[in-house]
DNA sequence: CTGAAAGCGCTTACAG
DNA sequence: CTGAAAGCGCTTACAG
């Protein structure tokens, strides 16, 4: 920390703290000429006031905190840059933290220590099962902003940017029929987010008012790992009754079922259609395939909009109403779908 | 900011702010009753410490932050590995900073309010020519501890991790030569970066030292923007002597300059070599065409380096000498380079 | 317009 | 082992 103070500047510029702080903040009442000696003390010292000492007082950081899982995953790609945009629009400073692997307990340190007066919001992405510990601090501590990305939670207070997840699944499922499919199968993203279920919940609610079967192991498991898409794409294969068309819970497993697909010598998509979700720009591990036909989701927007979001909302002299916003996805036809063979 | 305080919490637990104090900092010379009573109350209210008073006293954050220009960058993915399993090492909260296209004003500005007093350790990736006003600060404020990747900047003591470009570019020229190449063209990276430079001047010394023209053209200039990559391919394919090989200064580069190639309906190698430098995991915009020969750089491990480094440095007692590290890169033999066919 | 003083929420000698 | 007091570097009423 800086070793020169605002008493420095004061003692230089032959003048009071109070005065100093009020040309430093811009609170007008000095004399041009007053601060003109004073801007040239603090330049002279390069004097830049010590952040704790000022969030203490004023009980502002003038920080924002985002915190996601695994800032290194391509998914975030687009969602980032929406951030990185937005913070451009504010005049905050925004603190970008990893969660590796969601671990539940490195994702409650980071929001309790962002919530004791490092920043003045917090935007968390995503919806994991672990993330309860986390989010009950929120429930119990409303002292900072906070805007939660993908994650409904009942009786939280906070504002909610959402991804209408289950009518994207639904949409996609359909948009498969709409192709003659009628044997599709479901590869199930990271068991431990609640967005797997909602677009799980999508494919079964539009295959049986579709007066489609669901057939055992038409709906397939994934670990944490995307690369896990593989296997389940196998297994879907290996069965007596191989699926026509598979829709996959995101982009990263439709990725790897792709490969499964390829490494099978089969055909995208005359022998099989594959179909993802989220429209990824950036997919994992190198992929090489064909583009995936996808839904969706606006990431950009997203990021960008909750950055401006807390931009009001911090400047807003009284606390505002908490907001939530639901997004759409559509269908972005590519490469992975065709028409049924059989 | 939390409401509950110290305060309450000595009230509740009938004792004083120190004892409170010595429990939260686990300093001993308390019973083990008192101390029992303390931590009850702190659970009762749901006490967290106040981080700006904390700071603010101690003269310690507990914070790292790392500053990168576009964090979005895929450019980034090991390095960001790096960081994070170096984060979980430590006892550290790591914060990061996305400077957006490098923007000069914000990464100086990112700089300043990370010193002081926000953070106890700066990482600052890549060396920019723009840096200078975040660099004078760093020359003349030492109130953090400072790692700087791939910046070897002149006179500032802190600590650098060098990645050896010069030499690094000599091995890929030299690679190519090996496979018969003579007609050796460069297209430069980022004209913002210091290592366009030093890659350009080992393609340039690597020619001379084995009596190869550099001809004019053969050097081949991009904007900041990767995609330019494309056009200076283009140029180069345009030439009366067009190279059978082309250096590129970096894989982002490169993948356009592999695209170029191919929508001229050139094979790949067999038609013309292409080298990169990086060995970067993902590439940018969707890319799908070979993989890259390239010169990888431990980008992991610097990543993972850095922070461990940093977790040796903040927790000795007194200051250590700053340390400078040089990485070597190596060849990675991939689907771009083959022999000379004229 | 200007400055002395109180106070933000902690920690740390210091005295007991 | 325990607590009263000073102080970290600021800002903000308050009085002039």
């Amino acid at each position: 920390m800086s070793n020169v103070t605002i008493r420095d500047v004061a003692r230089r510029a032959n003048t009071s703290l109070a005065t100093v702080s009020r040309v430093i903040n811009d609170q007008g009442n000095v004399t041009e000429e007053l601060r003109r000696e004073v801007l040239n003390a603090i330049r002279d010292l390069d004097y830049s006031p010590n952040h704790a000492a000022r969030s203490l007082v004023k009980r502002r950081t003038n920080n924002i905190g985002i915190i996601v899982n695994n800032l290194h995953d391509p998914f975030f790609y687009d969602l980032l840059r929406g951030f990185e945009d937005g913070a451009q629009q504010t005049s905050y400073d925004v603190l970008f933290c990893s969660v590796v692997n969601g671990e539940a307990a490195t994702k409650e340190k980071y929001v309790r220590h962002l919530s004791s007066g490092v920043v003045d919001a917090i935007i968390l992405y995503g919806s994991y099962l672990t993330d309860e510990g986390a989010v009950r601090y929120l429930r119990e501590n409303r002292t900072v902003e906070y805007v939660m990305i993908e994650n409904d939670i009942p009786n939280v207070s906070c504002c909610k940017l959402l991804v209408d997840n289950l009518g994207g699944a639904q949409d996609a499922v359909e948009y498969l029929i709409r192709h003659g499919h009628t044997k599709i199968a479901h590869i199930c993203g990271n068991p431990n987010k609640k967005v797997t279920m909602d677009r799980l919940n999508g494919y079964v609610n539009t295959m049986c008012k579709n007066g489609l079967e669901v057939r055992e192991n038409y709906i397939q498991h994934t670990s944490v790992k995307y690369c896990s898409g593989y296997e389940s794409m196998q297994r879907l294969l290996d069965l007596p009754q191989p699926p026509t068309a598979v829709f996959c819970s995101d982009d990263a497993i439709a990725s790897f079922a792709v490969r499964a697909a390829l490494d099978r010598g089969l055909r995208i998509p005359q022998d099989i259609s594959i179909m993802g979700f989220d429209h990824q720009t950036i997919l994992p591990d190198r992929y090489r395939g064909p583009d995936i036909t996808s839904m969706e989701q606006p990431l950009y927007t997203i990021g960008l909009e909750s950055m401006q979001l807390l931009g009001q909302r911090l400047s807003a002299g009284e606390p505002q109403p908490p907001v939530t916003k639901l997004y759409k996805t559509h269908v972005v036809e590519m490469e992975t779908v065709g028409p049924c063979g059989k």
